[in-house]
DNA sequence: GTCTATACCCGGATAGAC
DNA sequence: GTCTATCCGGGTATAGAC
């Protein structure tokens, strides 16, 4: 039997921070944002927030933890079979979608790129080099890699311009267009 | 007359300055560059430094001076007469490949672009803003604004990717193949 | 123009009481 | 789980000699 009690705290406070964190490194990027400033937000003082995690890494981590498996799960379809195009684009404008805070994050702030490739078993520049090769088709030619760029700019840049009037979610037209204009990129 | 002395000082210290700075910022962001970084590089102290300039916002300020003014420019051409789409997303490539350090520094450092924006008489949100409406069209749908972004993404992200292969200039094939790209996410 | 030395602040992180 | 207090390091910037 659970009982409620007048304030949540435990794992609640962890979401809390989390959700306050992704705020922030989005506004001001993760070397922009200090400890001090979530703690503020939070209403507590810097030496709470490191109860619940040991550095400011680790809060990073935590944020970009399921967004990187899902990357991680795309790039093995990739080793394993080749995926047409369209399926490429598509998981790629939802991951976009599905992380935009994150994507932003990941993509602007180098000092944050370092943290996070210290994380993972492969550097985000060879996940990013695996799609655009996949994207590229097998023994491209110099012009088929640069349409290969040009559509994958086309899934973060579009969706995140998308995301931006619409909110939260992104609504199936705009997927739709997001995923012809990426694919009219890739094949003349 | 000018004589020329054993080692170069004075204007030249200046750019080595700048050219120190462009690399470094590119490769580790604004505020993750420091001046001790710099002054390292150059092979002097932090003190000798700040002779040259009043602080490290200023290095910033002058290297994006000179792209900054030709943002301008395009603004100004925006306000006054519609281009057609080919003429702004072909001056939006040369934009990316004459300052693909800086363009790096734009939009990948948040801090860096508070900065800057104390510099401009618009903020760079609203130059983008601009852009956008332009590339749309006049009274745009949803779907023509989502292609504007794709678009826009598109001279961005395949220009970057192109010049990460081939050095220092943009190959005149490569720059073809990048407007075709941009200019078929635009008109279905 | 460049140095040494230093002031000053801010960010991350820890110790230990409650 | 949160507090107060504090340490440490590194960063920007300045003073003043050379």
């Amino acid at each position: 039997m659970v009982i409620v009690k007048g304030a949540a705290t435990g794992q609640d406070t962890r979401s809390r921070i989390l959700a306050i964190a992704r705020d922030l490194f989005a506004q001001r990027g993760f070397t922009g944002t200090s400890i001090a400033d979530i703690a503020r937000e939070l209403g507590t003082t810097t030496a709470a927030l490191y109860y619940h995690f040991p550095a400011k890494a680790d809060i990073l981590a935590a944020l970009l933890a399921e967004p990187m498996v899902a990357y991680g799960r795309l790039i093995d379809c990739l080793d394993a079979g080749q995926p047409g195009p369209e399926v490429l684009l598509d998981a790629l404008i939802d991951l976009a979608a599905d992380s935009r805070e994150l994507a932003r994050i990941i993509d602007r702030d180098p000092t944050a790129v370092r943290i996070i490739d210290q994380y993972l078993p492969r550097s985000s520049q060879e996940l990013n080099g695996a799609i655009i090769d996949a994207l590229a088709g097998p023994e491209p030619g110099r012009a088929a890699v640069i349409r290969a760029h040009a559509a994958f700019a086309v899934t973060k840049g579009a969706t995140l311009g998308a995301l931006e009037s619409s909110g939260d979610a992104l609504k199936p037209a705009d997927r739709a267009e997001i995923l012809a204009a990426a694919l009219r990129t890739l094949r003349p």
